[in-house]
DNA sequence: CGAGGTAATTAACCTAGGTTAAAACGCTGA
DNA sequence: TCAGCGTTTTAACCTAGGTTAATTACCTCG
């Protein structure tokens, strides 16, 4: 089966407005989402206290908490909407018992599989070999359109910095 | 077909003493390999030289370069035999055709795929919320028998540190 | 056994980025 | 218009980790 054929089929559609939130870490979790419109962030919360981006995601991506549907355990991050949204959410265990028999349903799980992997492992390498002032340049490089739909505070966050210290690089105030 | 059956058929032995490179960054390459025996180290040479370290492969696990076989780009790191190993190569390409055409193949793929994301969404946890000390803490909990078959060198350039600074988080000489 | 090589430790000093707090700069809404 | 609130900037100071270099601890090989 195509795998709009079964969203459309299985989906139920999820509106959100900006501010709100689609799950938070540590609540239980069982679906996968499809964006149709609006942007989110998936952020960690640290025993600290201290929030740090983990993602954005916009229109056209898919989003779950991986470990939390596959392996039933509480969500490890929060799902915020900065802008109102519009989503179609689908049963994970179903659509993957589904995929586990449907060869095209498989093949649309293993394309968005590559490529979430392939989006971690740039991160990943992101943070082992460049520095703030790198990635951040990387990230005006590579997604100039997010920029302005961002505060620079999450922008920070997600670079892993303070937005003090991105306002710093910014500005090439380095001493 | 099951994958061990795919990989007697069309698996090629591979042998490398320790200190051997399976492959390069900036070279090309093809294939997907099945770790037998022996231990590995995936790195990063960046343009100051450095080599930063991306991840350790062991007995049991699969390794390829995901954006190079997949994009037919130029390897993004190069892969290390730290211990006298054994592998088995298989062509992704053709793995891959196979993949997208018989279920039971499809479902190892997408099960490696899966574990795959989940380990590099920890690492990017890792990096993002937890400092160097807790990183090491933290490998030294849930992989202590890695520790013993590799270098301090390799575990700090793992973590994102120096050498240095790992031998100062050990003895704990912060101050 | 001793020479040479790598890995680990230590010390002194340096820098990127964190912390805190105070201003400045928008907004939006009464 | 202006009050109120979040975002961004700036400044002063602090700390984790980097850098360099010297020292020590292991190995392996002849």
């Amino acid at each position: 089966m195509d795998i709009k054929q079964y969203v459309i089929e299985h989906g139920r559609q999820v509106n959100l407005a900006a501010g709100q939130h689609l799950f938070r870490q540590g609540e239980m979790e069982d679906a996968l989402y499809f964006v149709k419109q609006g942007l989110f962030k998936a952020y960690y919360l640290c025993q600290d206290g201290k929030e740090l981006v983990k993602s954005f995601i916009a229109e056209g991506d898919v989003i779950t908490n991986l470990s939390a549907v596959f392996e039933r355990e509480p969500c490890t991050f929060s799902l915020l909407a900065l802008e109102p949204a519009a989503l179609v959410k689908v049963d994970f265990d179903s659509l993957y018992q589904h995929t586990l028999d449907d060869l095209e349903l498989s093949r649309f799980m293993l394309a968005s599989l590559i490529k979430l992997a392939q989006k971690k492992e740039r991160r990943e390498y992101e943070f082992l070999c460049l520095d703030a002032t790198t990635r951040y340049q990387q990230l005006m490089q590579h997604q100039p359109d997010l920029l302005h739909r961002i505060t620079q505070n999450d922008i920070a966050r997600y670079l892993g910095i303070t937005p003090v210290a991105l306002s710093r690089i910014k500005h090439g105030r380095k001493a």
